[in-house]
RNA sequence: GCUCCCAUCGUCUAGCCCGGUCAGGACGCCAGGUUUUCAUCCUGGUAACAGGGGUUCGAAUCCCCUUGGGAGUACCA
């Protein structure tokens, strides 16, 4: 059985930022979805009251919203099934874990964490893993071996319990994954699972199947992480008699030196965000820093994320959002983890910042213009963006690539001074000038073709006139072609560096 | 330890299902070219089927083993 609609959602745990492998669970969420013309939902999963961390459920809204994933319903734009938030739907789970207890599925646990702890320790000291199940069960403290009378008179006397699922004995457990293909597991590996905690909320586990079901989720995609208790995830659906949606687990983000799952620690490790959006800790007040305050563009973050362990089969590598649902298949998503690389992501922005118009860019220069206290019209900074931004990779890099366009230099490269300041440069220099000065109009073209045929007449070498000319208008050996920003600073302005230069490299 | 997952250039990956191309592309790196500089750009190069057994005329591709890596193993998600 098969459910009709296609509805899907992304389900995270407001216990902190969400990085960048939550993003592309999200987004390959919102993909999938839209490529079916399905829903998806955002719910937020914060049943662990002990983990909860203020701001974060608003910054995983905001992280999404800035990548473009929009959901059709969720905790802000509400829905059908509201609430999305599992703590406002507390009455609910208690209702279905009675319901399991009731069918014999479950069962009331009165094991404290202390002696729980102590059997972990003793089968460790046996080298031996403990798990609540089948065979230790029966020396455990729980509604399966105490007698009915007894376990009535603890809950009735307040004592703190726990339900458990009873994992079936014997039993192979045969699971579908849209990327794994089948996996098959026997039921004595598994362990009785907590579904229901002592302080009255449900666990990850319950909580999700339930909201899944009643929610009518077609599709869940999530992390690898989750694979393991897929076995326990199809049990609890086959205990309630449901049909289950289809499952697909991802492949991890791997860090991208050595070897694991790529974590905060990374990212400050190697220099490079892991997470969407700056993220100041309310607690300790740290701060990590974010893709977007570093200066990538959402598009471009996005594109990079969605290569990540997915192809189109095809040689494309740019997409836009439209282009990514059209493209998008589960079945050409790879099977093994991806590492992460920090160069590509760079490359990505870079090609989305060159195909930017000059005017777009020219409007996202603009307030790191206003912060150095310039003054420019829109026209100038789009002539200026058009001739520089091949050579950059984000927008904040645009200023060290065009000062010289609206500041003259102050200090001029020691290196091309030696190089390129002779004995005989400031007379030549001169003479340009005055070469200069006659140009009318003052156009890249009309500049060129003046200074060549003067060079020729005068039979100076092309190198060391232009680069003594480079050094003086833009005090490094670097720019763009001198022709068109001396057209750009505009005839007086050029005439001005050049006296200027000429004085204080004579001294 | 136990359970499960995975395995092609340094990295992301195509090819694998349905055996038969010098194993293709991109990032990075290197070299050459263009250029008045730097960058861009263009051209070229570098570099991989983890190992071992099978099956087959033929294996990156199918099967088994080994090795390596990862995840999980909480009253966290």
């Amino acid at each position: 059985m098969k459910h009709n609609n296609i509805r899907l959602r992304f389900a995270p745990s407001p216990t902190g930022p969400l990085h960048i492998g939550g993003v592309r669970t999200a987004l390959y969420n919102y993909l999938f979805a839209r490529k079916h013309g399905g829903k998806l939902i955002l719910r937020i999963e914060d049943t662990d009251q002990t983990r909860f961390v203020p701001g974060a459920e608003e910054y995983i809204i905001e992280s999404l919203k800035w990548c473009g994933i929009e959901f059709d319903e969720s905790v802000i734009a509400g829905g059908p099934h509201a609430p999305y938030r599992q703590s406002e739907r507390k009455k609910l789970y208690q209702l279905y874990s009675n319901q399991l207890i009731a069918s014999g599925h479950a069962y009331f646990a009165f094991d404290t964490p202390e002696e729980l702890e102590q059997a972990r320790k003793n089968a460790e000291a046996q080298k031996q893993t403990f798990i609540y199940n089948v065979d230790t069960r029966k020396q455990l403290r729980n509604s399966l071996v105490m007698p009915q009378a007894e376990v009535n008179g603890l809950i009735a006397a307040g004592e703190p319990y726990v339900v458990r699922f009873r994992i079936p004995e014997n039993t192979q457990v045969e699971m579908d994954d849209l990327i794994r293909g089948r996996v098959v597991v026997q039921s004595e590996t598994l362990d009785d699972k907590v579904l229901f905690k002592s302080d009255g909320m449900p666990t990850y586990h319950l909580a999700n199947i339930v909201d899944d079901h009643l929610m009518e989720i077609s599709h869940v995609i999530r992390g690898e992480e989750w694979l393991p208790s897929l076995p326990l995830h199809v049990l609890l659906y086959e205990a309630f008699g449901w049909i289950k949606p289809q499952f697909a687990h991802l492949p991890l983000l791997l860090k991208p030196d050595g070897n694991g799952k790529l974590s905060k620690r990374d990212g400050d490790r190697l220099g490079f965000p892991v997470f969407p959006l700056r993220w100041k800790d309310p607690k300790t007040g740290e701060v990590s820093s974010g893709y977007r305050e570093a200066g990538y563009y959402p598009e471009a973050f996005v594109n990079m994320l969605a290569l990540l362990g997915w192809n189109p089969g095809t040689e494309q590598e740019l997409f836009s959002m439209d282009g990514l649902i059209q493209a998008f298949s589960l079945d050409r998503v790879g099977k093994s983890g991806s590492k992460f690389d920090p160069e590509k992501t760079k490359w990505f922005n870079h090609q989305y910042l060159i195909n930017r118009s000059n005017d777009e860019l020219a409007t996202e220069f603009r307030p790191i213009l206003q912060a150095k206290g310039i003054v420019a019209d829109q026209q100038y900074v789009q002539q200026v963006v058009g001739l520089v931004k091949e050579r950059v990779q984000f927008v904040n890099e645009l200023w060290e690539q065009s000062v010289f366009f609206f500041e003259a230099p102050t200090t001029y490269d020691e290196q091309v001074v030696k190089k390129r300041w002779k004995e005989n440069t400031p007379a030549q220099m001169m003479e340009l000038s005055n070469i200069l000065n006659a140009i009318s109009p003052f156009s890249a073209s009309n500049i060129d073709a003046a200074i060549k045929s003067w060079i020729e007449e005068q039979a100076y070498g092309m190198g060391a006139i232009m680069n003594a000319l480079r050094l003086l208008l833009v005090g490094a050996a670097k720019g763009p072609h001198l022709g068109e920003i001396m057209a750009l600073i505009g005839k007086e302005e050029t005439q001005r560096r050049i006296q200027k230069g000429i004085e204080k490299l004579t001294n």
